[in-house]
DNA sequence: GCATTATTGCAGCGATCGTTGCGTTGGTGC
DNA sequence: GCACCAACGCAACGATCGCTGCAATAATGC
């Protein structure tokens, strides 16, 4: 993966970029990505197909088949947008606060079945499916503990800080029927912050 | 079989299916486990069908169509068989050793593409597939904590321990492209005996 | 060995999938 | 408003899927 030199071939100031985010084109995504939120909650991913998505969308199959370019690239991307809209990162002045909170709404958000249907899919179809879900979480966690860095706290570190909630958090939702409560979620926070200044495991 | 006779002490406890599990049977079972681990090695899930395992496997499409209901049971079926045929559970004499090795092995498991790659089509197709994969996992856990619970000593409860140790080493195999290695699950392994007697979170 | 029957192979069929070429709609910039 | 062109709808096609008859094979009990 070597990085390449600075590429000024994207976003030239003349020429615009050839997409159209217009107002149809939104529409059909909006409902394209709701059609594939509803299939998933009735049936099992291993029937959602191209077309039965298109019809469920009201849209026509070859629109999907030209947009996406597979079906794992569409679960990306519905389960990247379904996790990037609600990016209210909690600020309650300490770090244990937020974490309490976050984790207790990270804990609640996957007890709905529609959201605990994407996660599968997006991890069953494409290999990268499992990033598109929990890249916004894991910034938001980073973000409260640099804040709280900011203030001159002891923090652990984003890997640690991960491996202790959203570990569990998601470990549960996926594995068993019985995922963990917003209670159970705010001790797993507090079990981080009370142990976050202990020798803490380097990541291998 | 019009009468029924004496003794009946067919290896029907732990053999396998009761109808007739011969030698041919279980030769096409292997074959079409094998296919779809070696299938879901190589391309994604989303283009494993059934007439594409049957051709690996070396028998006939109908085969397949007839012995498993659906592509979910048959994923569910070969996560299962995949994850109950290595059950070594650590015996080191000290619930730290064991756990250490337990969780060294488990993350070491996970770092193969196939398993991976197993468990991501598992838990994708059918609801229950996550269970098959870890349910195994789970007893272990449950076993050497009785075991050390037999020799007096404080042990969480498996709830706990399955958090605080599967939790993280599910999560960043499935969701990271950077798996935790051996050391770093002996240290999740250490970080929960130390922390075992300390008030525990309650499951919600 | 021999009969029984569960299990597999075979051929073929509807249905659906995924793609392609072309006409139409509608968003964007002037 | 008007022209332009990206995005969508439509129709048709080959390919594949999933299923169901019936025949052949081989495992099981006597």
């Amino acid at each position: 993966m070597a990085s390449r030199t600075a590429d000024t071939t994207r976003s030239d100031a003349a020429a615009g970029p050839p997409t159209r985010p217009g107002g149809r084109s939104a529409r059909v995504r909006t409902a394209v990505h709701r059609a594939v939120i509803e299939l998933l909650a009735q049936a099992p991913a291993e029937q959602l197909t191209m077309p039965v998505i298109a019809a469920r969308a009201g849209v026509h199959p070859t629109t999907v088949y030209r947009r996406w370019a597979s079906l794992g690239d569409l679960l990306s991307a519905v389960a990247e947008s379904r996790f990037t809209d609600d990016l209210v990162v909690p600020d309650t002045g300490s770090l244990r606060g937020d974490l309490r909170r976050w984790a207790a709404d990270v804990a609640t958000d996957l007890t709905d079945p529609e959201t605990l249907a994407i996660i599968r899919a997006a991890l069953g179809t494409s290999t990268e499916g499992g990033c598109a879900c929990i890249g916004e979480r894991r910034t938001q966690l980073g973000s409260m503990l640099d804040r709280e860095r900011d203030r001159g706290g002891a923090v652990p570190t984003v890997d640690r800080a991960a491996d202790m909630l959203m570990g569990p958090i998601y470990f549960r939702a996926l594995f068993t029927e019985r995922p963990g409560g917003a209670d159970w979620a705010r001790e797993l926070a507090d079990t981080l912050v009370d142990h976050c200044t202990q020798p803490q495991p380097s990541p291998a």
